[in-house]
Order: C-alpha cells, then sequence, then structure tokens
DNA sequence: AGCTTGACGAGAATCGGTATCGTCAGCCGC
DNA sequence: GCGGCTGACGATACCGATTCTCGTCAAGCT
C-alpha cells in the first residue's frame, strides 16, 4: 500500500475542507499505531493532556463523519473509535465483565451470517457490532 | 406455563435477600407486559413520575444483578433492559440511525454461528449483542 | 413490641460527552 | 506584506444519564 492510514486521513480531511493542526495529526497517528478500539479519554491522555479535551473529541467527530472510523460502544457508556482502513476487514469485540479488558476476534462465517441478515432486514445497514461480554480465562 | 416472568422474577429476588417493595412490583409487571427493551426514563414515565427514579434504577440493578433482565445498549448512550424469560429464546436489534427507532430481530443461523465463535474465544461468555444501525425502509 | 435491615424519595454528585466563546494562526486576495 | 475570513484550539460551562448519600419508613424476624 502507497499510503499509510494516517496519510490518508489527512488528505481527506483537507479535501472535506479541514485544515490540519496539530492536534488533528497527532490524533490521526495515535489512532494509525493503534489497531483496536481507543476512547477519547485514551487519546487525551496519550496525547499527556497538553491539548483540549474537547479538541480530541473534535477530532474524532471529523474523522467520524469523513467516515474514516468507526465507532463502537462495548455497553459501558465510553465510545471507543478505531481506523477503518481500505481493506475492509474489520472485527468485533470480546469485553472482559470482570476486568473490563477489551479484545477483537472476526469471522468470517459470523459476517456471512450477519450479511443475510441484513439483506432481510429492510434496512440500509450501516454498520453492524457484535459484542460478546463474559469473564476472561485469566479472570475466571 | 405455571408462572409468569413477574411472579418468578419477584420469587428470585426474595430468594436472593431483597424484599419485594411497591416500585420493585411495578417494575416488574411493567417489563413482563413489554417484549422488548424499555429504558429507565421509560419505566419512570411509564409510573407517572411517582416513584423515586433512583427507585427505578436500584430495581432494574437488581434484577439484572439477579440474571432476570439483560441490558441492551444500542450505542445511544441511553441503557435498555428487557426481561430474559425461561424459554431462553432472544432477540438482537436495528436501530434507525435517522429517528432512533430500535426493532428487534432473530436468526437462527446467526445464533449458530455466534455460538461458534463462544466457544473459540476462550472466554465464558453470558451474553452477546448484535446491533445494526442503518437508516429503516421509511427513513430513506 | 422492639430491633434490624432493606426500600424508598429527594436531591446532590459524578461522569462522559457537547456547546460556547474568545483567541490564535493559516491562507486567500489584494 | 496586510487585512480579513475561517477553521483550530483550550478553557470552561453545560447537559443528560446514571449513581450516591441520607433521612425516613415499614416489613418481618425475635
Amino acid at each position: 500500500m502507497p499510503k499509510t492510514w494516517a496519510e490518508d486521513a489527512q488528505h481527506r480531511l483537507r479535501e472535506a475542507g479541514y485544515r490540519n493542526g496539530p492536534v488533528r495529526i497527532a490524533v490521526i497517528e495515535l489512532l494509525d499505531a493503534e489497531n483496536c478500539c481507543v476512547s477519547a479519554a485514551d487519546v487525551h491522555a496519550s496525547l499527556n493532556e497538553r491539548v483540549g479535551l474537547a479538541s480530541v473529541y473534535r477530532v474524532l467527530e471529523s474523522l467520524h463523519a469523513a467516515g474514516l472510523v468507526r465507532r463502537v460502544d462495548v455497553g459501558d457508556g465510553i465510545a471507543r473509535y478505531e481506523p477503518l482502513r481500505e481493506s475492509g476487514e474489520h472485527h468485533h469485540h470480546l469485553v472482559c465483565t470482570e476486568c473490563g479488558k477489551v479484545e477483537a476476534f472476526d469471522d468470517p462465517a459470523l459476517e456471512r451470517a450477519i450479511r443475510r441478515v441484513e439483506a432481510k432486514s429492510g434496512y440500509a445497514v450501516e454498520q453492524h457490532d457484535v459484542v460478546l461480554q463474559g469473564a476472561c480465562d485469566t479472570c475466571r
């Protein structure tokens, strides 16, 4: 791949009329380095809290509006974001009910089953999420 | 079935050391009459706001702790609850991104696929949720 | 009847997230 | 290069959902 997701994201946001300020670039780099979901608070902490929390939310919101990130909610009331890469592959999440850890998994058969449900639903489905909750192997 | 879910819930909560006060009974009856998910605010409104909102949350929390209800979060920041009936059947949710409507669906093939993923996960999975988001047929 | 303990309601507190506002800097045309 | 427009930024106020605290009350054991 010629371009990283970070470069692509900066480019597409610029085309959408946004300017790339230091906070935006930093957030994008951070997301690109992460493979699974991160919360706004995570980003804020990773940036050493030297940036305004509102700016972090703004950047994540603009990325979401541009379709560059996926918003994931695993049920704990905290929104998390993860980059939507060109490849189109995506994953779902296992949440430990004991320690709160979030892990990723993917499964082609599950995707096919969901695809079929989507087709039958009558909805123009844009996104689907599967969340499994339970005790992880270290917690039980 | 000899017992309704409401009777069973009251019985099991009593066994768990809770007492059945008027609010608890009212909330349980309300949930039993509902087939899909309701939020704490819905319950509060349905009870004519004559009860404390905190009491509604307390009852829902105790029902959840006893494994009598399922907590559903479709990503809008509002927790919803629905009764977990003996039969074991359950459904998942379609959320309209335009009007916020929540519908239920179920699909045996999807359940089987999830069951397989759970078995492979290494987690003691207690609950799984599938949420599809998109525009419903009336909104597009 | 007395005591313990949970249930209840009211309101304060918390927490994630959003909106507002004043300021600053990049980039445009001149 | 100089305004001026516009978006970026940080601080802070705000909002809505949920949880906590506390005083009071009543159920049910003894």
